[in-house]
DNA sequence: CCGGTTATGTAATTTTATAACATTTCACGG
DNA sequence: CCGTGAAATGTTATAAAATTACATAACCGG
């Protein structure tokens, strides 16, 4: 597996990984697996393990991470945040924000110095309400 | 009265939250839903609904934390961390370790008073190796 | 073209979680 | 103590999320 990059060569993408990448780009929002198979079923998918297969590639690239708090995934702001994203879900809109917070990695970095774990990946979710809202 | 009752004076819990929490507390490790009703049975535990419930319950209490990365819940370390729990998952053996850091938590607050996101709740879950692995 | 790896197709199943509705238990005011 | 309403529990069924197993096709470097 070759190394995320900010800019992936995307060219280079499986068919059905480009169109779950497509669609997820498309809707600038989180979609669980099954919603983007309903979207799709035009493009000729037909059963979940597709769509999950396509997000699989997508998130070992960094290009799709999955929210754990909604169980959906969303396309990747593709800058650098050393699978260490951060997302802010607002429970009113249910917008979701990529965050990039380079104080918080760090955070996280010297905990696990402290206690000697070797940090492979971060997930870090948060659940509030949006300015707007 | 409860004599040797912890740090909380937490009421009398309902029978179905005292078993499950109990539970938890015995293994002192995650535990899925499904593994719970299986281990609950003898206790009279027969549907789904009855662990869901209780671990709802728990949850709102904050006694038990549900670890979202690997569908699982784990009995709460008890210390104070407003709702901000964090993780640090082994991947290797399947210990999950409930860390409390300040600077962590002053760190998602100065995120949000940035972005002028209103914080309720949040997760953090590391997945990585632990020290003795 | 060959042969291996990666990607896809299809069906069935497992795992996780909730809906809907009936009944029981419990705290508490009268 | 008794009635009452809220909280908790029981039961059945179903929805939602994810994976297993196995077969076929596409891709790519020799």
């Amino acid at each position: 597996m070759q190394p995320h990059s900010a800019l992936p060569a995307q060219g280079a993408l499986p068919r059905n990984q480009r169109l779950v990448l497509d669609a997820l780009r498309k809707v600038r929002g989180p979609r669980t697996a099954y919603e983007l198979l309903e979207n799709l079923r035009d493009q000729g998918f037909r059963a979940p393990l597709t769509v999950y297969r396509a997000l699989d590639g997508l998130r070992d690239k960094g290009l799709v991470h999955r929210i754990e708090s909604i169980k959906a995934f969303i396309a990747c702001c593709e800058h650098d945040h050393e699978d260490r994203p951060a997302f802010a879900l607002c429970e009113s809109c249910g917008a979701v924000v990529e965050i990039e917070d380079a104080g918080m990695v760090s955070r996280l970095e010297s905990i696990c110095a402290r206690t000697g774990f070797k940090l492979k990946k971060a997930m870090i979710e948060m659940t509030g309400t949006c300015a707007p809202c």
